[in-house]
DNA sequence: ATGAAAGCGCTAACAC
DNA sequence: GTGTTAGCGCTTTCAT
């Protein structure tokens, strides 16, 4: 590992003999620089592989072009996909991502906001499952620019990103009734609280009034939102011999725990209970059967928060404090129709 | 968005009555300072809510607290995995996260190292499919202390961290002949290059050789490592009536992949033919059968090599340049026991 | 158009 | 033990 000092504004100045004013100039195009003049800095700069210290313009100009991102988990293909959006935009603007996974706990979330704050991030990006009113709380104390990608944003006054969820619901909802289904369950995972799913139950509750159809609460489960959690309240309830025709879960995840725990009591899916799903994960294609879900834009997310998140930054005018991207209905084999 | 000025070490100097050095002193534990001169600053610090700044602190120490990670992508189980394992123990020694995301594209993967090194980032860690030659060259003249995490680390003189690549092919194949498979086939996915998964072809050769069992090119498949290429290639393989009665896949996603194709031709797994896989993802344990398979420890993965970056950092001696991390295989239902 | 100099917030000699 | 001061590498007035 040699020890290599590297070239600074100095080094340059010297070399081109000129001041670092000058050099600074060049570098910024802050000032008009004579091209005589500008073209031997440039020349040193290349020959000596210059690159100005991010760290030291910062101090001075308060601008990090840092983002900071806080995730609940960077396993999940909801965070990965939605940061691989950030990553991109951010990318474009010049500003790099500082990370920061709290899996979903309070403390973390408040230690991560302090952290990023204090590595001077000039905006958050904050993905949550759930948003907590203290953590919203923090966050505005800070005074820097935020933007959540959270289905629960609607509850705060907030910038955020989202879908729209209740009617994703409710059109899923009516897909399973046009297709003759009568007996429609819903799985609601929730990963911390209860609210926040209350838009995707509140969908479905919709599609069934619409339709004349009465809501049983038996047919609704709530349940955690892992694999297992999943797989055995749906377990459960085919074992209290409540058989629905179809099955909506809020979550890919879920919809596929559901669809093992239909085949091990001995149900075929699509043909005796039909399954939809939530997210579209990658997984929702290669499932056998493959998954009918709700596909969510998650990688605009990331995209669209990053994008407004800049517009914050440089002080313009943000026209809706919340975003609401469309969401679209995959069709795939998990669901039959059964008018035929 | 209230517009208020950090408090500064000079803030809290005044406020205490105290030179900044003291200031200093107290929030560095750098140098004694009187018990109760030190309160009133600690004091100070607490009413004003004062942080450091650390970009400035930086800029004097050099030293940044900042971790550049590599990786290939984003929705990656690998990769998002590896990440976790870095981020919590950079977490522990107080250090941030600085993340690119390259598409394994060569070029943005020096464009990344070039970026990361100009926001002054101590050290690196690479996640990549496929170690390139030019880029290692890049990151060494960049005198940044840097570590790979990769298959191909052995093909070059760089500190690495990977699994034991040959020997856990061996071993699965080794298991799969013990189930009494007689004719295994080996899917080989491989991401850039062929090169790759060489060591698990390798591995394949000397457990089949081991048993005196004879090594046919028409069983041993090179796919891309999409699902769908895996798919179509056992999907080919099968339909030109090689049947195997095992498929030994590199990479879970071409396990299911190779289920599904033998399911669409008719062949029922794995009472007809077998099907291993390797790396364990989340999702095998929920697909059905559920994939038996070669578990890396991904999580340490990136653990280990958080801490051996760090050890460099600090200028430790580093005992080995190449960490080599056990693996195990999970005995699942994919793989029939053809002795009975 | 260019240079000199101040200063961003902090640490680390160096004095006392 | 504590204060003074010189930078770290850069941007940005303010002169010239």
């Amino acid at each position: 590992m040699s020890i290599k000092k590297p070239t600074t504004i100095k080094d340059v100045a010297k070399k081109a003999g000129v001041s670092i004013s000058t050099v600074s100039r060049v570098i910024n195009d802050s000032k008009p620089v004579t091209s005589e003049v500008k073209q031997r800095v440039l020349d040193v700069i290349k020959e000596t592989g210059y690159v100005p210290n991010p760290l030291a313009r910062s101090l001075v100009t308060k601008k990090s072009q840092l983002l900071g991102v806080i995730v609940p988990e960077l396993t999940d293909t909801f965070s990965a996909e939605v940061l691989n959006g950030i990553e991109e935009v951010s990318k474009m603007y010049n500003y790099d991502i500082l990370l920061a996974n709290t899996y979903s706990e309070r403390e973390l979330e408040i230690k991560s906001i302090n952290i990023l704050r204090a590595k001077q991030v000039e905006a958050m990006i904050i993905v949550s499952w759930d948003i907590d009113e203290h953590t919203v709380e923090v966050m505005k104390n800070t005074g820097i620019p935020a933007i959540y990608i959270s289905k629960t944003a609607r509850d705060f006054d907030i910038y955020s990103v989202s879908t729209q969820n209740e009617p994703a619901a409710k059109d899923m909802t009516q897909y399973l009734i046009d297709k003759a289904h009568k007996k429609i369950a819903l799985v609601a995972t929730s990963h911390m609280q209860e609210n926040e799913v209350d838009q995707r139950i509140a969908g479905y509750k919709v599609a069934l009034e619409k339709n004349n159809m009465k809501f049983d609460e038996n047919l609704v489960i709530h349940c955690g939102s892992s694999y297992s959690d999943g797989y055995d309240s749906v377990k459960n309830m085919l074992e209290s011999n409540i058989i629905p025709d179809a099955i909506f879960a809020t979550s890919d995840i879920a919809a596929i725990a559901a669809i093992n725990a239909c085949f091990d009591s001995g149900y075929n899916v699509p043909n005796d209970i039909s399954v939809a799903g939530f997210n579209d994960i990658k997984l929702s294609k290669v499932y056998r059967p493959k998954l009918t879900t709700v596909n969510q834009p998650l990688f605009d997310l990331g995209a669209v928060a990053t994008r407004v998140v800049i517009k914050m930054i440089n002080g313009e005018e943000i026209e809706e404090k919340r975003v609401e991207l469309p969401y679209s209905i995959i069709e795939r084999e998990s669901v039959l129709d059964r008018n035929k």
